[in-house]
DNA sequence: TTGCACCTTAGAATCATTCCAATTTGTTGC
DNA sequence: GCAACAAATTGGAATGATTCTAAGGTGCAA
């Protein structure tokens, strides 16, 4: 195997981002990281847990939370919280919403035209500042794409 | 006293609400209500809980909870949440966004122009049918309007 | 006035998450 | 390579919010 192959399509940024804030990479990160982008349908840590586990057999819960809490600290994941329920995490970057199906529960991510974002912002009143815009939906879907 | 007087600044719509959801307006209900509409910082229900007793000194939690599910299904009142933690209830049911102020923990209502949720909603692609948009910023707010 | 459905209650149970103390792992300077 | 130190992981206990459950109350309807 040549040097410069890459052994597994593992993601690319993580180390470089975890470096930026002056954390290290690790196994249990690095898998933890690789499972949200495998299957992106917004697994809470529990489900996380499960799919890790039989990779790292010896991973714990309380690594998978914390794995999960230091990704979102580095940008690379996203943490949604519908109404009562578990934290989800969520590895798309660009500007969405969630829409949840109330029906099968399930989440699903809507791309949003680059100004949205902008224009919902403006219609904050002088004073308030904000860091981040969540925008969800609940309803039914007709289609099902996950 | 004249029969058309209020005996109170009573919610008006309550019992008839509650009435064509086929339920029953009691105390504790229209206290918990009553609670929400005198001061409307988004409490939790354990907040509503300890503004209530004193009224009520009998009443429980469980039963808190129960009279803001209740509500919440009267659309009498919203059920709000923010990352993590308790859910916190507002009884503002004209189309407003939530602003979390992460230096005070409160969180402000922001009223939106009628036909921003629209524009929202429009993102939506076919097939999906959105019962309730909901829209928090989370920042600092330089105001502290309440 | 008895029956029945709805409500409330207290406390137990559940679920997600965080905390903690002990151990492991990795890194740095020697 | 090796000690020392920092960062990360681990399992289990602790916490906090919410829901469940079983028992008792309340009030309308026949």
């Amino acid at each position: 195997m040549a040097t410069t192959t890459q052994t597994a399509p593992l993601p690319i940024g993580l180390a470089q981002k975890l470096a930026d804030s002056g954390l290290r990479s690790t196994p249990q990160r690095e898998l933890v990281y690789d499972v949200l982008l495998k299957k992106r349908d917004h697994p809470t840590a529990d489900e996380v847990f499960a799919r890790v586990k039989p990779e790292l057999p010896g991973i714990s819960l309380a690594t998978v939370y914390n794995c999960l809490e230091t990704l979102v600290q580095c940008d690379l994941v996203r943490a949604v919280n519908f109404e009562r329920g578990p934290t989800r995490y969520c590895p798309n970057l660009r500007p969405h919403a969630h829409f949840h199906d109330e029906a099968t529960g399930k989440t699903h991510d809507i791309e949003l035209p680059p100004e949205l974002l902008a224009r919902v912002s403006s219609v904050l009143p002088r004073g308030y500042d904000a860091k981040s815009v969540e925008i969800m939906f609940r309803g039914k879907a007709k289609i099902s794409s996950n």
